[in-house]
DNA sequence: TGTACATCAGTGAACGCGCGTTCACTGATGTAC
DNA sequence: TGTACATCAGTGAACGCGCGTTCACTGATGTAC
């Protein structure tokens, strides 16, 4: 129940890949007890590695979370190119995609996710994780834009966006919150992403 | 700066009303804070009475905060009611003073926000606390349902609640992360309510 | 191929810290007579 | 009105804990000659 589950052993002094696996660490860490709870002495417990090795590699503990919320976002970026890829540029499934991903990143990674988007103490002023996200955010923007018949961005599509976005924010912390399960089917989540996403999209 | 601001002074020995000091100086840190950074001690620090004073009014540390979330909770209730008093029964301007009621809590208060609608570790299971949110959430669905010409809540009254609360608990915490005013001008938020409020109920 | 040496990733012990909670206590208060 | 006493809200010191970080160190590795 304590103890971390693995202690990875080493044939030598030297580890190879040590800050590779220290990351690999955190990231278990901060999904199985989430972002707050995350220390760097467990994660070196589970590295199997003294609590004064992770030094030699990061700064501090706040580099060692944000290297994981960092990954974190390039996945999520990534995912979301993927799943809108096989739909026709300017249909509404492309939007919707997006939503998909977003909730299921969430239920899938809630540790990370809640990292990623969560206001997490002040790891908020990372600069490569404010621009990844932006990134991020652009892709629907464009997305909204071209489902209006846009190629650029305009106030009203930014607008939209940013109704899209605050409703699957909003759904994601909901459902890893586990408000979900009591006042919606959960099951009919993805009907709850069209729905959505044609009422936001629609014009008139 | 590490100081708490205010020690509370005593002419007597002993204190009269130690049990709602130590709650205000409770909601007092969860805002200054937030909820992971609040710490019995430094609640007796400014309430300026040892460490295990609270410990003759409450069971533990999570009390101390359920106390708080409960406060909160009820007072989120009532000034939902209040707000939409004033508009006709049955009018899409109650759900959108609904919204207008969580944001702007959300806005003033987010620390007990936080607590209240977060995780928040482990204080979910507190009865009082689940039963108090459900009957939050019940004004919500009713005025849906009576704002869709009825006075029972059916199936399509709880999904629409539901996209509704999705929407606005996304854009609070958007909002107290400090993403808001990096993607929307915040004051043209209620213009924001207004129209999600109006794609959401429209029939057809 | 063999040796000297610089490099640096890891060690383990220690630091100071603030925490939640418990303990035996003390002193003010209210009540019974 | 005065006194004895039970009650219990507060004290202050201590507990054990896990944390983030630093320190002087050690031992494996790679390179220059």
């Amino acid at each position: 129940m304590e103890s971390p589950t693995t202690i990875k052993k080493r044939d030598s002094y030297h580890h190879g890949d040590l800050r590779a696996q220290l990351i690999e660490a955190t990231r278990r860490l901060v999904e199985e007890k989430g972002p707050d709870h995350f220390s760097v002495s467990e994660a070196c417990r589970v590295a199997g590695v003294s609590t004064a090795a992770p030094y030699k590699h990061f700064k501090d503990k706040n580099e060692m979370l944000q290297e994981v919320a960092m990954d974190g976002m390039q996945r999520h970026h990534q995912e979301m190119l993927a799943e809108i890829e096989p739909y026709p540029v300017g249909s509404l499934d492309r939007i919707i995609g997006l939503g998909r991903v977003y909730t299921r990143f969430a239920q899938r990674e809630p540790g990370v996710f809640r990292l990623m988007f969560g206001l997490s103490d002040d790891h908020d002023e990372c600069e490569r994780l404010v621009t990844q996200g932006n990134e991020v955010y652009s892709v629907v923007k464009l997305e909204v834009a071209r489902c209006r018949g846009s190629e650029t961005v305009g106030p009203e599509d930014e607008k939209r966006a940013f109704m899209l976005w605050s409703f699957v924010h909003g759904l994601s912390f909901l459902a890893i919150d586990g408000k979900l399960k009591d006042f919606f089917d959960p099951a009919q989540l993805e009907g709850l992403l069209i729905e959505v996403g044609a009422r936001v999209m629609r014009d008139s």
